[in-house]
RNA sequence: GCCCGGAUGGACAAACUGGAAAAGUCAGCGGACUUAAAAUCCGCCGCCCACAGUGGGCUUGCGGGUUCGAAUCCCGCUCCGGGCACCA
């Protein structure tokens, strides 16, 4: 008699799979040498709250899946991740806890590791970090001061929302109806200097680069689709304005007195095409996007950021009011056309296409459009523009439709076809435009054909960021401000890492840094003399854009300067980045990442990435959302994996949010995806275990050769398709395939049954081949049972399960 | 306001590139096993008409269009969700 099959325990299973990766160290990162391939997969970086939520599972159940899968492909792979520590939550929670945010971001991150450990995915946890030990800030502060030394960072001011009862700087989620979080009193706008990260140089090639990266294959078109809308590319047309001489002819003025939310660049920028020093008298080059309409303009839009604003500052109080404007802040209520800040410079232009004099004003509504460039004002083709035309009280005859046409008919015969027969966008789409973006020149039989200097032109809507905070835990930035001569004075490089003391407690009130003589006070690096260093420090986003490299520096190389760790083989041999799988949420942060890598590409330590990119692919997923909405406290909503884990083990847990939904796609949660991957889980487990105990018998005669080889036929195809599947990260797909499988599994038996009281040998050695096939893919999907199964099967789990058909076991 | 998604039985959904809509799961109903319950397993399960039974018609938010053929593509709507930069 043999006892019975065991039953399916995933808690007990999944414990002893664990023990043993942990045992044999199965996932530790291969040294980067010999000629296999090799595949860096990048998971999100977790911002360390202390909890892993069904978000995360979603997310690392696709990326260990890949991870896994090409491991049992033969290929070398680094999967590892860094926790994202530094932030104001940390802070907040720290206040909440009483503790400090470094010993609160301590024990979020050790909680987060063991349910990342009991979901058991196959991280690298030797490369695992947090952004806030000092060994790895100081990669922020390395990279502060290369784009200082270029150029690519710079000193700015902003608007910032200020508390003066607390003494200290609000983030948006601490304002609340206007008041402060903590004290309810009033907030205000102040303004205050703030370092600046330049990206319009690398706009025009992050742009040119969309073209191979979509053809590459392995950026999929959500991804590739969330790097266009950050770039926010505009096609259009620019042409030169002159100036007129001045005028003290008053102009209709805008009534509301000015608030802009960016800091100023006061260098000129990239998207400007005119990049030498401008003469007074230069023209003023403005863009629009509607090229079929240039003669319908009535005024010009620059921006406050633009590079040569300067020049138009000088009617009375226009100066004054810009400053105004750049000190305020843009409320969010004012970004729509009829409450955003306007200045009239009275200066006015004259175009090629035949205006005599386009009044000239300030709008920070540019930058949000267009980046800090000027545009054409046009009524009729603008909503926008059309409400700004009603406040400065210009006449446009009739609604949007007719005025565009009395316009045309007024100034120039062209573009008439497309204004007085379709709507507006239709016309730019059909019209030039597109004429101009597919071969570079200028459409026939349009109207700018007919005016000279209007020419095809492209402008973005990325623009400039403020990377700098007023909050104490961030990386501190590493500039000293000398009390005599020197003025701002960057840290030498070699005396980084400039500490963050770390037993900092923050109570909401003031700045915690600021108030700590033994972190302010220092001596000057260049004169010796009493200096104050800078209290503040930097934005997680800019933690973010290094985030992506140290998992590539072997743990025993750490300790090396950051010149020596770039120059390393390692380094080099896992970059670029095979793919990035992280949330849909993530585009700006992989579109600054890819930005800097160009930055640091021309300074010279990442020249090896002759494109800029660091990412050879993406895969952006969507969330996990539960009854039509997101998941949240408030509407109690919110699934708990520790609950599904310690109720179905994580197999179940990890293959129920790769089954439910393509990664794509927002995963609607219902219990459903859990019970079914539960079933299928147990039945596999039963299945497997009792036909190995079944008995066999002697047959006369071979009657079930067809049987078998049509479910080496259906195993074939199984294998190739979900091959297919994994490599493209079509998870959802592999998972019912497995499934599928495992139908067809059962059906060869019940013919086989069918047709005779029980299996011949051989009928059963095909049963079990099908079984170990099945086993193998499912072992990147739900690796503990899968694990388990093959060792059942007769196999050693010394080492990663082979994919079907590798033969050569990777030694783990 | 602007941008991006989505809408398929009582519920969650599947349908890969335009080729038999509703696979699978939950709930419900019936049965097996059990002293009983839980667990597990088996059967039925979109709507309407007809029926002993076989059958016939309709159906993918709404209205149009393209096509031999549409959940899928195009145009116009409605509703819902997400985002809009000191949250990460």
């Amino acid at each position: 008699m043999t006892a019975a099959p065991p039953a399916y325990d995933p808690q007990s299973i999944e414990a002893a799979r664990q023990a043993a990766w942990s045992a044999r160290d199965a996932f530790a990162t291969p040294p980067a040498e010999g000629d296999r391939p090799r595949r860096y997969i990048k998971p999100s970086a977790p911002f360390t709250s202390g909890n892993i939520h069904i978000g995360h599972v979603r997310s690392y159940s696709i990326g260990d899946a890949y991870a896994r899968f090409w491991r049992a492909r033969g290929e070398d792979v680094l999967f590892a991740f860094g926790f994202d520590a530094f932030g104001l939550p940390a802070e907040l929670g720290a206040i909440a806890g009483g503790v400090s945010p470094s010993e609160w971001v301590a024990r979020c991150a050790h909680h987060m590791k063991d349910q990342l450990l009991r979901l058991g995915y196959s991280f690298d946890w030797h490369r695992a970090f947090l952004s806030s030990d000092p060994q790895m800030y100081r990669w922020s502060q390395w990279l502060f001061l290369i784009l200082l030394d270029a150029g690519l960072v710079y000193r700015g001011t902003g608007a910032v929302d200020w508390c003066d009862t607390c003494q200290t700087t609000l983030a948006t989620i601490q304002v609340e109806d206007g008041t402060c979080w903590r004290c309810h009193n009033p907030v205000r706008l102040i303004q205050r200097p703030q370092w600046n990260l330049r990206i319009n140089p690398f706009l025009a090639e992050n742009d040119s680069r969309m073209a191979e990266l979509h053809e590459s294959g392995v950026w999929d078109e959500v991804a590739l689709a969330s790097q266009r809308y950050v770039l926010g590319r505009v096609d259009g047309v620019e042409l030169d304005l002159a100036e007129n001489p001045a005028t003290t002819e008053e102009h209709a003025t805008a009534e509301n007195p000015a608030t802009a939310t960016e800091p100023t660049a006061a260098e000129p920028s990239a998207a400007e095409p005119t990049t030498a020093e401008p003469t007074p008298g230069e023209p003023l080059t403005a863009f629009t996007p509607h090229p079929d309409a240039v003669t319908l303009a009535r005024f010009v839009l620059i921006s406050p950021k633009h590079p040569h604003i300067e020049r138009f500052t000088h009617a009375p109080g226009v100066r004054e009011r810009l400053e105004d404007l750049r000190s305020g802040g843009l409320e969010r209520d004012a970004r729509d056309a009829d409450a955003i800040p306007l200045i009239d410079t009275h200066v006015t232009l004259r175009s090629p296409a035949g205006h005599e004099a386009l009044p000239l004003l300030v709008s920070p509504v540019v930058d949000g459009r267009f980046g800090p460039t000027a545009v054409l004002g046009i009524p009729a083709r603008d909503h926008a523009d059309a409400m700004i035309a009603t406040r400065l009280g210009l006449t446009v005859e009739g609604d949007e439709e007719a005025g565009a046409d009395a316009l045309v008919a007024s100034h120039d015969g062209g573009g008439r076809e497309d204004s007085s027969m379709e709507a507006p966008r239709a016309g730019v789409r059909g019209g030039a435009c597109a004429g101009a973006r597919s071969d570079g020149g200028v459409a026939d039989g349009t109207s700018i054909d007919a005016i000279d200097g209007v020419r095809p032109a492209v402008r973005y809507r990325a623009n400039d960021f403020s990377i700098s905070r007023q909050r104490s835990w961030g990386t501190p930035i590493p500039i000293v401000y000398c009390q005599d001569q020197c003025g701002a004075v960057p840290v030498p490089m070699h005396e980084l890492p400039v500490l963050l003391p770390l037993d900092l407690k923050p109570t909401g009130a003031g700045n915690p840094l600021a108030e700590r003589e033994d972190f302010v006070a220092t001596a000057c690096p260049t004169c010796g003399g009493p200096t104050r260093r800078e209290t503040d420090t930097l934005d997680c986003h800019f933690d973010a854009l290094w985030l992506w490299l140290p998992v590539c520096v072997p743990p025993a190389e750490r300790e090396r300067t950051l010149e020596q760790i770039l120059a390393l083989e390692d380094l080099r041999a896992w970059l670029p980045c095979e793919r990035v799988v992280a949330g849909s949420d993530s585009g700006n942060f992989v579109f600054d990442q890819r930005t800097v890598t160009k930055a640091l590409r021309d300074i010279g330590p990442l020249a090896f990435l002759a494109d800029g990119e660091p990412f050879a692919g993406c895969l952006f997923h969507e969330m996990v959302i539960r009854d039509g909405r997101k998941m949240s406290k408030h509407l109690g909503n919110v699934v708990d994996p520790d609950e599904l884990v310690a109720r179905y083990g994580a197999d179940t847990v990890r293959l129920a949010t790769l089954y439910a939904a393509r990664p794509q796609r927002s995963l609607n949660w219902s219990d459903s995806a859990v019970l079914r991957c539960h079933r299928f889980l147990n039945q596999v487990w039963d299945f497997t275990h009792t036909r190995l105990a079944a008995p066999t018998i002697e047959p006369e005669r071979d009657i079930n050769e067809h049987l078998r080889s049509r479910l080496a036929k259906w195993c074939h195809t199984a294998v190739e398709k979900t091959t297919e599947e994994m490599a493209a990260l079509e998870m959802h797909s592999a998972v019912r395939n497995v499934m599928r499988l495992f139908d067809r599994i059962k059906d060869y038996e019940k013919r086989v049954l069918a047709r005779g009281q029980a299996m011949s040998e051989a009928d059963r050695d095909s049963l079990l081949s099908a079984l170990a096939t099945l086993t193998q893919m499912l072992a990147p999907l739900a690796p503990h049972i899968a694990e388990e199964l093959w060792i059942a099967l007769g196999n050693s789990a010394d080492t990663h399960l082979p994919w079907p058909g590798v033969s050569s076991q990777v030694p783990a």
